[in-house]
DNA sequence: ATTCTGACA
DNA sequence: TGTCAGAA
């Protein structure tokens, strides 16, 4: 399939597919035209890409993984330093949430000294 | 009508 | 990341 179809099948933006292909991420043929030619799983590894784009993992990391993520399920076997990778962001993660957390304890302090927290008491909203 | 590349706010 | 131009 051309990038417009894949685009539509995936949501993601022909420029951002084209974009994945100079990281590495995906690597389509090209016809006769100089159209880029998607295989049928591209989808799926569009879909793949997004989900751990979606977690954090940069592009590069993402890219020296591929061979990893290729298949249906995720191998981890075949690359440690996948599970590595993952686990420190995990941590990282973890660590800004506590830091995230006495940020909006001290915040509440202040606020709670004069006005009890009413509706507006999510400020930032919530990502999807 | 679609895609391609490359540049730019 | 998104959008615009200019050419296949």
């Amino acid at each position: 399939m051309l990038v417009g179809e894949l685009s539509r099948r995936t949501g993601v933006g022909a420029h951002q597919l084209r974009y994945y292909e100079a990281q590495g991420l995906l690597e389509p043929d090209r016809g006769a035209n100089g159209y880029r030619e998607y295989p049928e799983d591209a989808v799926a590894r569009v879909n793949q890409i997004r989900s751990l784009i979606d977690a954090g993992m940069s592009t590069r990391d993402i890219a020296s993984m591929m061979p990893c993520v290729l298949g249906e399920a995720p191998d981890f076997v075949s690359c440690p330093e996948l599970l590595a990778l993952m686990r420190a962001r995990e941590d990282r993660l973890t660590g800004q949430i506590e830091a995230l957390t006495a940020s909006r304890e001290a915040l509440r302090n202040h606020i709670g000294k004069t006005v009890t927290a009413g509706p507006g008491d999510r400020p930032w909203g919530r990502g999807e």
